[in-house]
DNA sequence: ATAAAAATCAAACAAATGTTCCTTAATTTT
DNA sequence: AAAATTAAGGAACATTTGTTTGATTTTTAT
């Protein structure tokens, strides 16, 4: 088989746009990018990473051009230190969004949270991990959820027992907590941690 | 304040659109995905969610439309099962990108891997969890890796002492694995679970 | 070396797409 | 209810961008 020069370089380059621009190059981006004089060389190169399977092309749109083989992602808020007094979702907890695979981490309505403390620490959840959490007002028995307790949010596993709600903390060291009601801000579905 | 009747829709199009296709819709598109007989209206809709902050847009290019607050991602393939005797970053072993927040995770060259087993259990590594590995030959005393024994990728605590090499399982009912000498393939940076 | 094959170039062309301008309709304010 | 303000519609226009064609260069095979 015949060596394909410049394809190598052109495919990282358009990789790298999309990641950093989030829209993908035109074919004279791409002459700039990679040095190239003639915008029908990363064309031809493009149908060439389209034959090989590393990017799809849909039609002759403009910059319809996207990577391959890419899970969907879905893009979720994190929501930082949540404050005294305030709705969990005003935009002063907001710190942005964070892209995650959409077949990974399921659900409808999800953000994400960081963990503080170690409460959990038994099905391994430590400080400063991020949960993943759907956003539902119920919780069945054994779930892990977000509750709000005294106006901060707090994960924790889930019973009702005799009309009580206990929030069951996954370390020996320390004690169920018991409520007549609870909030409930969502269900625990994944966690993210930085090593 | 005035209403702006269809920018929430538009806005939820665009997003959709974005995480489905892996690029921005037209002007065009919108106008049939959103029940607008004008491509005049999008554009506008476009600038006012530019001007909220809810979009990023580029001069007049075209598709150029991103979402804003989006944090970096990178495109990670996941190496699935290590098949014995293979090259482990051959295509066998390839199940695809995952797209992952790349100012959580950094890295130059970054690869998940699927935990199995229960040796880290005790900082909290579990059966089935994911964890994300930058890509080196060396490693620190200390450093959570994954080394190629027996042809199989394993997750362990790295040590050197007395030229021989220390692979050390967190877990208490487990023990150390000695060798003289193992192919580190890089060093766990990250992890995410589905609960 | 020579021929064949494949990649690149250059320039014009065609299509896709964003933008403007003005009108009309809807909503809010007074 | 009238006026003011803002959103949406319609159509033409301008720009961006992808595509084609044929010549030229580079690489590989004979």
């Amino acid at each position: 088989m015949r060596k394909a020069y410049n394809d190598e370089k052109v495919y990282e380059f358009i990789r790298d746009f999309i990641n950093s621009n989030g829209y993908a190059p035109t074919v004279r981006d791409i002459c700039k990018g990679c040095n190239i004089s003639s915008t029908a060389t990363p064309y031809q190169i493009i149908n060439r990473l389209v034959e090989r399977g590393l990017l799809k092309k849909t039609g002759n749109k403009n910059r319809a051009v996207a990577l391959a083989n890419l899970g969907p992602t879905v893009n979720v808020p994190l929501i930082g230190t949540v404050a005294a007094g305030q709705p969990i979702f005003a935009s002063e907890n907001f710190e942005g969004y964070y892209t995650i695979p959409g077949d990974f981490f399921e659900g409808e309505d999800l953000f994400m949270l960081n963990v503080k403390g170690s409460s959990m620490i038994k099905i391994g959840m430590f400080d400063g991990d991020k949960v993943v959490v759907k956003r539902q007002q119920t919780a069945d028995n054994g779930d892990i959820v977000v509750a709000l307790v005294e106006d901060s949010a707090t994960v924790k596993r889930f019973f009702k027992k005799n009309g009580k709600v206990i929030l069951h903390p996954e370390n020996d060291d320390m004690q169920d907590f018991i409520f007549d009601n609870v909030e409930i801000l969502g269900k625990v579905v994944g966690l993210m941690r930085n090593i």
